[in-house]
DNA sequence: CACACGTGGTA
DNA sequence: TTACCAAGTGT
C-alpha cells in the first residue's frame, strides 16, 4: 500500500476541520466565489464575512453590479481597504457582462484578462468554482509548501512561477480532488501553518514536515521591508475617501481639506484618487465618488 | 524586481 | 508601542 500523499493527508484533515465559510457552500456560484476572492486579497476572513453577504445581496450577478455606478461599489466596499479593488470588481463585472454574456468565464486566460484578477484569483476561481486542476497559490499555500516540502521559511514575496510548479507537483490527477487539495492547503496555511506561531502540534503533516525536521529554520535573507502607514499618502487617501463614502451629495473641497493639515500631501492624495478613478471632480470645486462613463 | 495601494487586529 | 500580518494586483 502506497504511503498517503501530502494531498491525501491534507484533504482528510480538511474534511474534518474546514471552517464553514459561505463561499465554500455548494450554492456559491462562480460570481460569489470571485467576489470572495477579491475581497480576501489582503483582507482577513472575519472582516470579509459581512461585506460579502451584503455585496451579494445587493448584486447577485455580474450584470447587476455592472448596471450600477462604480461609486456605489466603492461605497459598499466600506472599510475593507484597498478600495481600488472595488473599482476593479465593478470593471470586472462590466467585462463579464459585455464579453462573456454575464457568465464568469471558466478559462484561465479569460479569467486572467479580467480587471483585478491576477495569478492567484484566476486559479482560485478555476479550481473552486469550476473544479479544475490548477495550482492555487496564495500566501498561505506558499508558506505551507515552503515549509512542509522545501523545509524553508517563506520569504513573504509574491507568488512566482516556481511556487506554482512546486504546488502543482502536489496536486492529485483528478481535477475535483486537486481542487479539494488546494482548498485544504490554503486552510492548513491559514489556521495551522500560520506565520508567527505555527501550531505544529495539531498539524496532520508534522511527521513528514521538512521544515520541522530541519529545526524550523528562520528566514534566510532580508525580510520584507516594513509597511509603514501613518503619515503616508495611503493614509491620507483613506481619510479623503472615507468622507466621500459617507456623503450623499457632492462634497465641497473645504470638507476634504479638514482631514489632513498638510496641503501638499493632501492635494497629491486627492489628485491620486482622481487619477485612479476613485474620485470624480465636479464643476464648482466639488468631489464625488465616480458615476461611471 | 520594487513599490504603491487601506484597514484593523494581535503580540 | 512598534511591528507584523492578512486568500494580491498593477505598474
Amino acid at each position: 500500500m502506497p504511503e498517503e500523499s501530502v494531498a491525501e493527508a491534507a484533504i482528510a484533515w480538511f474534511d474534518a476541520n474546514a471552517r464553514d465559510l459561505p463561499w465554500r457552500h455548494p450554492d456559491a456560484g462562480a460570481w460569489a466565489i470571485l467576489v470572495s476572492e477579491v475581497m480576501l486579497q489582503q483582507t482577513p476572513v472575519v472582516r470579509v464575512l459581512p461585506a460579502y453577504a451584503a455585496w451579494l445581496a445587493r448584486w447577485p450577478t455580474p450584470a447587476a453590479l455592472a448596471a450600477d455606478e462604480p461609486g456605489e461599489a466603492i461605497r459598499m466596499w466600506g472599510r475593507l481597504g484597498y478600495p481600488r479593488r472595488a473599482l476593479r470588481l465593478h470593471e470586472c463585472a462590466t467585462a463579464i457582462a459585455q464579453r462573456h454574456d454575464g457568465v464568469v468565464p471558466d478559462d484561465l486566460d479569460l479569467l486572467l484578462a479580467l480587471p483585478g484578477v491576477g495569478t492567484y484569483t484566476a486559479r482560485a476561481v478555476a479550481a473552486f468554482a469550476y473544479g479544475q486542476r490548477q495550482p492555487v497559490v496564495d500566501t498561505n499555500v506558499r508558506r505551507f509548501v515552503a515549509r512542509a516540502v522545501a523545509g524553508q521559511a517563506d520569504g513573504g514575496h509574491t507568488t512566482r512561477p516556481a511556487d506554482l510548479v512546486a504546488t502543482a507537483a502536489l496536486l492529485p490527477d483528478e481535477p475535483a480532488v486537486a481542487a479539494r487539495a488546494s482548498a485544504a492547503f490554503m486552510e492548513l496555511g491559514a489556521v495551522v501553518c500560520v506565520a508567527r506561531s505555527p501550531r505544529c502540534t495539531i498539524c496532520p503533516l508534522v511527521e513528514r514536515c521538512a521544515w520541522r525536521a530541519a529545526g524550523r529554520p528562520a528566514l534566510d535573507g532580508p525580510s520584507r521591508r516594513p509597511q509603514t502607514y501613518a503619515g503616508t499618502d495611503r493614509q491620507v487617501r483613506g481619510l479623503l475617501l472615507a468622507v466621500l463614502r459617507e456623503a450623499v451629495e457632492p462634497v465641497p473641497r473645504p470638507r476634504l481639506d479638514v482631514v489632513w493639515p498638510e496641503p501638499t500631501q493632501r492635494d497629491r492624495a486627492l489628485r491620486g484618487l482622481i487619477e485612479d478613478g476613485l474620485v470624480d471632480p465636479l464643476p464648482g470645486d466639488l468631489f464625488t465618488l465616480p458615476k461611471g462613463p
